[in-house]
DNA sequence: TCACAAATTCCATTATTTGGAACACGATTT
DNA sequence: AAATCGTGTTCCAAATAATGGAATTTGTGA
């Protein structure tokens, strides 16, 4: 096993940056993530509108997917994505080191604050959520786990970013699209700049209410030592029972929470342990 | 939204029974496939082995894999998933309509055996573990949800199998290597073909410890009127608390929450309902 | 029943993948 | 320090698969 969790931001970023060719694998994937990206179903046509093959291509692109069960069709003829991907996360998951190696520690986090504790690692331009501690075990499995989100206007995603270069900052933030999801998000590259100077100097970042109106959260950068891995983990709470100066308490535990989390990838994942 | 949930199975079939060209991306999902039933972490050389290609293609097959984040190579040189299908999957699950509607009715099928309650699909010719309840929620998320498991060995997977017509199962078991877990494992095509046919007078299915020593299940069989989905529920327990008479009584409970599942498919994700 | 739209199939052209061999790198041995 | 071995990586002509425009089929509503 590996630190695999952050090859693939590095590697993705590099495919942002230079726009390697994945030939016919990328163009597969692109339709996938279309339709994984899509808010609502999706006919063929639709996907034919939203991608810009021809339709005989798209049409075999689709057939091939279905085949391979990553995509699937139902009876109204929209397209979902298909089984075959829960088989492969439930390996890719169960298997990455570094949620495991961090279980442990996120846990602590949450018994002493009490409140929501997530796990996000940089991926390409987005942060994918790798763990989630929380009380009120209510909320169903995948409900967050998996979830992929901006890393413009989430905690952990700023903080993820503060561990790169404004270089590649830069690159990574290059062909994104931002969105101002509320009035407080940060809508371009600039401003996300300007924030990170901050976020690399204290340590911790704020989502103040930045993705979603009435949630706000404090998170801190993890980063192993030979720049592989750049993650975050965050406290997560709604407005009306945390205040912000809750937050600002909670900050220097989250930062030795990310701390510990470094520490341990670097010992425990280091290149011959 | 749509019954995805298995088109999927009857595409993967068909795949399996005609053995259609997914060309280029086939190739990659081997590669991948490859990597996710490996017990052991894998090198290039590894790889290299286990599928039969030439050095450069594979290494471009890994390249672009790993572009794409389906792929992640860590300090070690092994690969391993990469984070993107968490993404995908989490993505597939939160949408899966069978799921949803499934959620309230195994609910109800563990809160009146106090056992843990799975919902399988069959897929190609394995069961994907949809969901999943259970009193203990200390077992962590992900746990069982996306784990492929195979048919003939199976409570849910015997019971998804009865569901098709032999011919159908005899395609699908075709390509199946069987595994002998246990002393009581069927391990042949006409042992399952048997079996099932007392599944069928009966409406349920038993894993008498053919899977995993220690534990059993009892199951039954999921399908809708139009035949696109081929599924099973099942009750699982240790032997050593709930002993084979339990699980009989329960079968009528079982039987009863499957019909209740087919029916709820019917009316809720027909056609043009 | 007809007309229209959507989905699917077809096939000569074009672009990508293939795979053998040569190259590069690092670790261990001589 | 040089040679060797096991890896991983790059290259490019030949082989193969993908492309995309147009024709065909299927499904739907009037």
């Amino acid at each position: 096993m590996n630190v695999e969790t952050n090859t693939i931001a590095l590697k993705a970023n590099a495919k942002i940056a230079n726009g390697r060719e994945t030939g016919t694998l990328g163009k597969a994937m692109d339709v996938l993530e279309i339709i994984a990206s899509s808010p609502t179903p999706l006919r063929f046509t639709d996907l034919l509108a939203l991608s810009n093959q021809p339709r005989g291509t798209l049409h075999r692109q689709v057939t091939n997917l279905i085949d391979e069960g990553l995509l699937s069709v139902g009876r109204d003829q929209t397209y979902e994505l298909g089984l075959r991907l829960l088989k492969f996360a439930s390996k890719a998951w169960s298997r990455n080191r570094f949620r495991e190696i961090a279980e442990p520690i996120i846990r602590k986090l949450h018994e002493a604050t009490g409140e929501t504790v997530h796990l996000g690692v940089l991926n390409g331009s987005e942060v994918i959520y790798l763990d989630k501690v929380e009380s009120r075990q209510t909320v169903r499995m995948y409900s967050q786990i998996g979830n992929a989100s901006p890393t413009y206007c989430t905690g952990v995603g700023k903080a993820a970013l503060s561990t790169l270069e404004d270089a590649k900052v830069r690159a990574v933030l290059e062909r994104v699209k931002f969105k101002k999801y509320t009035t407080t998000t940060l809508d371009n590259v600039e401003a996300v700049l300007n924030e990170l100077t901050d976020i690399r100097r204290d340590g911790v970042s704020f989502d103040r209410e930045e993705h979603e109106p009435g949630i706000h959260c404090v998170a801190a950068p993890i980063a192993s030592r030979d720049g592989l891995l750049a993650a975050g983990v965050s406290v997560t709470a709604p407005t009306f029972r945390v205040p912000m100066s809750q937050l600002k308490e909670w900050s220097s535990l989250v930062r030795e929470t990310a701390k510990e989390l470094s520490d341990a990838v670097d010992a425990r994942l280091s290149p011959r342990s």
